[in-house]
DNA sequence: CTGTTAGCGCATTCAA
DNA sequence: TTGAATGCGCTAACAG
């Protein structure tokens, strides 16, 4: 009779079932219920029906963290987000919760809007994973990812490199030299940026693909209209532009909610788009396929880039060295009507 | 000189730095590096910085399985999405997430979609965190919910109630009635509803609301049309109306995403949206405020709905009761064109 | 094939 | 105000 040193658990009472409960109802060793839930070793099937039968009867949930504790790792990955509005955010999430599962991986979220102490949360998260992927530079502070790449593996994700931090991200700035490009083809000759090269390393490799496409010709390219990337500053900026103070026959906008807006707006006054001017994004959102004409942008492979992150933590939880170069994933050019061109 | 029965640590070793590493460096025991830690007990500032210190040069981050081992409990709350494709899921995210943060608890997120086993899923999420939320009920067979429910705080956002398990959920049926009683308001005589109603405890909600608005007129409401909540299949119902197959002059659709697939296929085949029909949605996603005419649909308070659930876990977690009643949150109808209102 | 035992890192009671 | 000792529930040698 294997000794039971615990007092006998209440299956219902506080906690609930442990191993200890589950060995004692089924009159064997805890180490044989370790076997048998962990898959390990070897039980004979009569012993592991026994067990298996006690899980039922007492409902044992096991306690991750006495597991993790034993194994010494949480079995979790952690990511960070800045915030979670459009589907690009929904879409990385989708794509990094995915393929962790698929290696056995729970995630762990944590969205840095509203938090007052970022350095604080992501302490925190760091204490319940065993690694970490951050979308973008701004979330957090460099001086954190730093701290938290000395004790677990981090990946960033989107943002600008760090000294030996890995990094994966989409290409923009090829994209949009060739978006702009197409831009120019329909005989525009004054072209805007609008967005914030500064608000995220995404946007300044983009606007450098602007800027690239009027080097290109020999043009100047004009100053970028700093305006955050959300609906409001593109009413805004279509304001400008009914109003006369800003002169464009062609908008190259940092993301579609921009684009979308300021091609909503100026519609509403009555200009002709792509007409009288020409609008394009970034993302391919779901409105920009709804919209008339329909918004020419840029599709990135959000989804894979999250499955990558999630890759790449894998691994280098598993030992592996951190990958040298950043990893760029390629993106595709969306053309319909809103460039100029004829399709729908 | 306290007792420091592990051999030294190495700060940048395998594993990290531990509470002994620490107390060894500042001098004093883990109770104290502890209790400096956790604000617990009252300790010198002189050995407070002291531990500070350490704690600082380790770089020093505590095992949250080794605390959570100790203390019972995880804190850690887990949410479980059949999905994330839409604004949606990613708005409920939002405000689970940060209610969950201001509770001091982190979240877990599993996605259903493209696991081949859930049941298995949801018992490993179930080892990491003190309670779960489950959004619907097409995402966990309710064998799972139950036997889930025995061991921790379950509750199920917009899905069908069960035994003694929380819900927390949108206002539907009366929506879906008003919404109905308004397109019907516009002279329309033949009302169509898209979407099946047994896909989703909402779904048969809006229907039921649809039905009322019938019943209330002494109409006979048609058959809704059984299609699944996507743009694909909101082109084939476009197709089956062009083509002369299914008559109407309203279409109340499930969900917006339906709703746009459907009147944009119509538009682009020439007929007239009010005119000659009527098409209205639910969730008011952000492209339906962009196409023409302007989407009337229901706006649901979806991000305090998932605040609400968080909420309610930790609540249950902290020793409370389960809400007997399921808690219902008011939506919104938002009127803009597509129903013949003038509006945009 | 199965049982015994020694930790995993931390919070916490009890002494001092 | 501080330290020593104990145990949280589980895994993983090691013995048999």
């Amino acid at each position: 009779m294997p000794t039971v040193p615990k007092p006998s658990g209440q299956p219902s009472g506080p906690g609930g079932a442990t191993i200890y409960s589950v060995a004692e109802r089924a009159g064997v060793s805890i180490a044989t219920v370790s076997r048998v839930l962990q898959g390990a070793g070897t039980v004979s099937s009569k012993t592991t029906q026994k067990v298996l039968d006690a899980v039922d009867q007492l409902n044992y949930v096991p306690l991750g963290a006495a597991r993790s504790l034993a194994v010494r790792h949480h079995e979790a990955h952690g990511l960070v987000l800045p915030e979670l509005s459009g589907p690009y955010y929904a879409e990385l999430l989708i794509g990094f919760e995915s393929r962790a599962a698929e290696l056995g991986q729970s995630v762990t979220l944590m969205l840095t809007e509203g938090k007052a102490d970022i350095a604080r949360a992501v302490r925190q998260l760091a204490t319940h994973v065993d690694a970490i992927a951050v979308l973008g530079s701004a979330a957090m502070p460099p001086a954190v990812a730093r701290a938290l790449h000395g004790q677990k593996p981090v990946v960033i994700i989107a943002g600008t490199p760090q000294d030996g931090i890995e990094s994966v991200r989409a290409e923009n700035a090829h994209s949009a030299e060739q978006l702009t490009a197409h831009v120019f083809a329909h005989g525009r000759t004054r072209l805007l940026f609008v967005g914030d090269p500064e608000g995220a390393p995404d946007m300044r490799e983009r606007h450098s693909g602007f800027v690239a496409a009027h080097v290109a010709r020999g043009l100047e390219p004009a100053e970028p209209l700093r305006v955050p990337f959300r609906e409001g500053a593109g009413e805004a900026v279509a304001e400008r532009i009914l109003s006369g103070e800003l002169e464009a026959d062609g908008l190259v906008c940092a993301n579609d909610e921009l684009a979308l807006a300021i091609m909503s707006h100026l519609q509403d006054a009555g200009r002709d788009v792509p007409g009288q001017i020409a609008v394009v994004g970034w993302d391919d959102v779901m409105a920009a396929r709804y919209v008339r004409p329909g918004l020419t942008t840029v599709r990135q492979p959000v989804r894979e880039l999250g499955a990558l992150a999630a890759e790449r933590l894998h691994q280098r939880v598993s030992g592996g060295q951190p990958q040298l170069e950043p990893q760029v994933l390629p993106t595709e050019l969306v053309i319909r009507g809103s460039c100029g061109c004829t399709s729908p």
